[in-house]
DNA sequence: TTCGCCCTTCACAATCTCTCCACAATCGCC
DNA sequence: GGCGATTGTGGAGAGATTGTGAAGGGCGAA
């Protein structure tokens, strides 16, 4: 079940947007302006957002550049104005799809599906997200640092995109053996420990004081926060 | 049986031309305006684009520029005027043919076809992709290495294919599989490595240290990058 | 039918990783 | 500061993954 993140100042069309979406089987994050967003969007890492042209302060298209500077996810852009140049523009910033307010809740639901269903069949869209100065690209099973490519195994590299998609989050290690081998395989957790060298010992300047996959002592691991 | 996209806001001028084109065996795509041309140009991917140049608000030529950004898709073009500049315009930006209104439906059909048909043929086109030193032609199903003619089956052909044109993204067995065999047939992931090991006999100066076709240890096999 | 090509599968060798161990270092709590 | 629990780490063997030659069988052409 994909999660989508909702953009829009107008509190009741972000509570009709979630509740359609909610009830079509998405798990739903709202966030009611462009930097609320942009930080819901960090946190959440949501598979598409629909965004508000329309918001207060930091416009959507500012927004959607942002987001588009780390990834590429899907985004659906909300406007209520019928003005050719915006949609566009919208485009241009890399925008998905187009819903013109008012719009019908069923609408929204079925361009959220169609906008999915084409992003998951192309391959030609790119895959990587930033964090801190590392690039990971998914597809191409690749980290890059400061733009250099750092050389990791199939299994670090699961466990780096696992840590790194939540900065901040902390993960178990039994949670981490799951994302790296998935969940049938059972083993000694402490393996996890041993790939965390390794991702420390190829990526950061002094293993000793890692900068990107922290301890939580008691717990397990995390990314870094921004 | 190719797609067309028709771009054109008098909504009498595109229905007829849809069904003589839906007639003549094309599917058929229609927007009435330059931004929906656009957005219908990204979700469907066509074959071809009629493009009215009189569009109100964005009109034909930017809708052409920014296709042309992104794809060599052959566009035709339909004018209300019979002025030469319009003509060199729409040449410069890309276009490939031209139809002044009015226009016969038919003349419309015959000029999507051979518009098609000279773009199947010239082998500047999309048809051929190349990569690295390989030149590699779906539509024929011929790789050229340097100019010269190598000899792969149609399986070896598919698999070369679908890695070349995503150099760098990794694919797993099962994805190959499904490229080469269609999603249905399942069988033994190794055999993929067997039309790996093909390939790379018939590809490469030295099959042990092969240049195209790359392995991802754990994971699968991919195409080099640049 | 026979022939030839191609795809699949098998078996074994070569290679590369992951796991696990043992001990050292560190942490948190009293 | 002391002590038990938790984590860091180097290294080695087990285990998984891939390379590869050869055999079997399906399918279309002659």
């Amino acid at each position: 079940m994909p999660t989508v993140l909702v953009v829009d100042d107008e509190t009741q069309i972000a509570t009709i947007a979630r509740d359609y979406l909610t009830r079509a089987g998405f798990t739903v994050v709202v966030a009611g302006d462009g930097a609320g967003g942009l930080e819901k969007w960090r946190q959440k890492r949501p598979d598409l957002v629909v965004l508000d042209l329309g918001l207060p302060r930091v416009d959507g298209f500012e927004v959607a550049r942002a987001i588009r500077r780390e990834s590429d996810v899907p985004i659906i852009m909300l406007t209520a104005r019928v003005d050719e140049t915006d949609r566009l523009r919208g485009f241009e910033v890399g925008a998905d799809d187009y819903v013109t307010k008012p719009f019908s809740p069923r609408e929204l639901v079925a361009r959220v599906m169609s906008v999915l269903r084409r992003a998951r069949h192309d391959p030609s869209r790119a895959s990587t997200f930033v964090v801190a100065d590392l690039a990971i690209d998914v597809a191409r099973v690749r980290v890059e640092r400061n733009g250099v490519a750092v050389d990791v195994t199939a299994t670090e590299f699961q466990l780096l995109a696992a840590l790194a998609r939540y900065p901040g989050r902390v993960f178990t290690r039994a949670q981490l053996l799951d994302a790296v081998r998935g969940t049938e395989v059972e083993s000694f957790e402490r393996a996890i420990d041993a790939h965390v060298k390794n991702v420390r010992r190829k990526l950061e300047s002094d293993p000793h004081r890692p900068r990107y996959v922290l301890t939580v002592y008691g717990i397990g691991y995390k990314f870094a926060e921004s």
